[in-house]
DNA sequence: AGTTTAATTTTGACAACTCAAAATATAGGA
DNA sequence: TCCTATATTTTGAGTTGTCAAAATTAAACT
């Protein structure tokens, strides 16, 4: 019984809930996993009981849910697809990285393994996806760094833009027209605790505001 | 409301066995659009009836059924990103001709019309997949020649493989093998109807025998 | 501790597809 | 014409995934 997409995408969607919960180990809450796959709380809750009778995630009823390591696997598995597909439609395809997001989203319940294995030999085996998140490999192992975001990293120092941690096409949009994108080297000349904003120079040396939300998204390196 | 793939592929099937009655304007069986769906014969009763509600097809109690105008347009576009992926997996991504079906059987149903209209200038808008089977344009528009096949081409004369009318990857390996592939130019030397076969030399000016059955799916062009 | 609030689970229902098997219609042969 | 074989349709039921709204539980605040 491989997987429906349904299922591939409750698995998805927890992966990235624990990913960001900093305290490992951490149970999912069911409302914010309903959010995430879009459904009503009722059907989360359906959905994860099946889940659980079929070993792939571990459920505490009124607490929360998390992914045990057979689901852990194939989560992984299923963002590799994900992310080997956006890095194959920017650099082989040639769409923009701020689109690649919303076919990933189809493609990856339905490529094959051997397409996808493909895939990853034209693309030289990448590390990251044009969003600089990592991909996971055929075994379902991860990379994973601690990068400091624009929230937390050392004022007035040259840092390189490595990861956004948002898919929306319109921040992305926005991040590419104010060179702020993954690569690009900028540097925070302020933050407002106050104002609920940071202040950087972008890659062009031009002064950028962006708020706090949208500042911790973008995960940076210090150079 | 989009199509579901379900639809996409009753129409496709729908399609396809209207392609091969040569008497256009015929309706097809129950019996016949269920099997090539792989559905029980009622299933498919229910469905076309859906269909029918939906004005995707013209439903004939008993009788059969046939596309609409509406349905044909559609059917004819499912058929195009079928077949834009074929040549994209043979040209691009370097998977052999022979399996490149059943990729292509999922992906038709989920490929954005950006991305397939990208993959289309990137093949230089071709006018036939690795099968030789003609793409439909994006308005549906589909160009059909009248091809004969190695049964009712002339004796002994020079003819080029055009078309093959099967995606089974067993068969297609052995046209590979037997270099009877699309554009192999190869000649009919005898035809035995009582043994039910056809002997031919093959690209290689080698002796092959092949059944009926398997002679009429290689479409030719007399040279 | 007692009570309001917020999250979670249950319940009953529905939509899309599917099947097996019973009922029915059509077509072909005696 | 009648009867039988074959194809088609109906019927009753199951699966997966979903929702709205009622019932329940846990958390939070006096």
């Amino acid at each position: 019984m491989l997987p429906s997409s349904t299922v591939e995408n409750y698995l998805k969607a927890l992966y990235q809930a624990e990913a960001n919960n900093l305290d490992k180990k951490m149970l999912v809450p069911m409302g914010q996993l309903a959010a995430a796959v879009r459904v009503a709380p009722g059907t989360a809750t359906t959905m994860v009981k099946a889940l659980a009778d079929s070993g792939l995630v571990d459920y505490e009823p009124y607490l929360g849910v998390r992914l045990s390591p057979a689901g852990n696997k194939l989560a992984a598995l299923v963002l590799r697809r994900h992310r080997l597909i956006e890095q194959f439609l920017v650099e082989v395809i040639g769409m923009s990285w701020t689109d690649v997001h919303e076919d990933a989203e189809q493609l990856e319940h339905v490529v094959s393994d051997a397409l996808i294995e493909r895939m990853d030999a034209m693309l030289g085996h990448p590390s990251v996806d044009p969003h600089g998140d990592p991909i996971p490999t055929a075994d379902g192992d991860i990379e994973s760094h601690d990068y400091h975001s624009l929230l937390t990293c050392p004022l007035g120092k040259r840092v390189k833009v490595i990861r956004v941690a948002d898919q929306e096409a319109s921040f992305l949009r926005f991040l590419e027209a104010q060179k702020l994108k993954p690569g690009q080297s900028i540097k925070v000349e302020a933050r407002d605790q106050v104002a609920d904003c940071v202040q950087l120079r972008n890659g062009d040396e031009r002064l950028v505001t962006i708020g706090t939300r949208a500042a911790e998204k973008l995960l940076i390196e210090v150079l």
